[in-house]
DNA sequence: GAGTGTGAAGGCCTTCACAGCT
DNA sequence: AGCTGTGAAGGCCTTCACACTC
């Protein structure tokens, strides 16, 4: 697989927990119509992934589930472990480390930066905080590609800036503005604030149409056994 | 503005921001050129937004900050304020109600849930923490139309089944799988892992362009958790 | 019959391009 | 000249439909 657009990445991400839990079960093979739903996709989706993956299945038989974990990880997986760095130790960021930092072999935060001196030698989960003018430099030294921006949206570009001019190349953005990178820097926007507002809109339009006929349609799930949930 | 796409509401949310920055700063007038940037988009885009918004503006002269401002409200705002329940008290769940309780007053996390009865009784930035079992009830008695999701995969779509059969409408899933939903639930997906190994992939995808010119120096030292340098 | 592989069609947005206004 | 309003065009994905395989 040569390139792959945002939204294939996007299922094969989501793919691949899907089949780890699969195998953890004890499966062996899969079918297209069992990834397509908890992807929310369509089968025909799903083998269009699989094609471009490079991956063949059986009619009838489905597809190994191993042959498709190699091929996602030759994929997504980095060849070494990639680093990153956080800039900005406000609440966001504190809980964005303290919930993540270790959470993922692949992907270790580095370091973090912020422009609060009293903020300065905070360790939060082993991650040192450090002064935003040493950011590129730490970069440099180490080879970080990876920048995690959790800075208030006055200071979000000026922070990116720094980022590319260090030589980052990816960015997670959680500041709810765009930001204006180099062409060759990669920026992944998450907006928790927008996503809220998404729901409240979204929740509230259909409501009343729902309300007409309530009961009709209960989900055909297939894990319907397992009634304990949490 | 009748029926908006998700993508017009992310344009709002993010206009909204801009908007109420500027205003902040003494603006009174906004030009399309001046909007589109931030929000990652081109004039024209933001001009048919406006348009659907259903305000003008004046040629050589822009719209009034105001007017949109009024627009976007009538269309973002619920006319009262709208109740949400969280449920899963994870790592994560506690980091968002830490994050994000009492941070809009227009959108009020109302009660926790959560199977783990060590959990019961919690009380976090004044939201209390329930047994599931009692979801249903508190849901219909104080009419919450928002459910945020912040349990494990596996119990996820279980947890979303009875949201929904609880009379939920918008759901907020922090958990990495599509769920199942009747047609009238909207679900809006924040997946971090995802987004983490979308960031990982294209960080490194066009790297090898810019590796030429500073690929003297090989520190790889992978799983390397030792000190930053300083 | 049940599933895979894939060309073709369809849908949804975004952008282009230009008329109109001041 | 500069910016808004908007029909038309273009692009990107997703889904359809069906031949093919076991």
């Amino acid at each position: 697989m040569d390139i792959a657009s945002q939204k294939t990445i996007e299922r094969l991400s989501l793919y691949r927990r899907l089949l780890l839990r699969l195998r953890g079960e004890g499966e062996t093979v899969v079918f297209s119509r069992q990834l397509c739903v908890p992807v929310g996709v369509t089968p025909a989706q799903v083998r269009r992934d699989i094609m471009q993956l490079g991956c063949s299945g059986v009619p009838h038989a489905g597809y190994q589930i191993k042959d498709l974990l190699a091929a996602i990880a030759e994929v997504l997986d980095a060849p070494q472990s990639q680093r990153a760095v956080l800039v900005g130790l406000g609440h966001l960021g504190r809980s964005l480390l303290t919930h993540f930092s270790g959470r993922w072999r692949w992907l270790h935060i580095h370091a973090a930066f912020d422009v609060n001196p009293a903020r300065y030698g905070l360790v939060v989960r082993g991650c040192n905080c450090y002064a935003l003018e040493q950011l590129p430099s730490v970069i440099q030294e180490w080879r970080i590609d990876i920048g995690v921006i959790t800075v208030p949206m006055e200071q979000a570009q000026s922070v990116a800036t720094l980022l590319c001019d260090a030589g980052i190349t990816g960015v997670l953005n959680f500041a709810p503005t765009r930001l204006q990178v180099p062409e060759h820097v990669y920026v992944e926007n998450v907006d928790l604030t927008t996503s809220f507002e998404k729901v409240a809109y979204f929740a509230r339009r259909p409501a009343r149409i729902s309300d007409m006929k309530e009961a009709d349609q209960d989900i055909s799930s297939d894990n319907s056994e397992a009634d304990i949930p949490v």
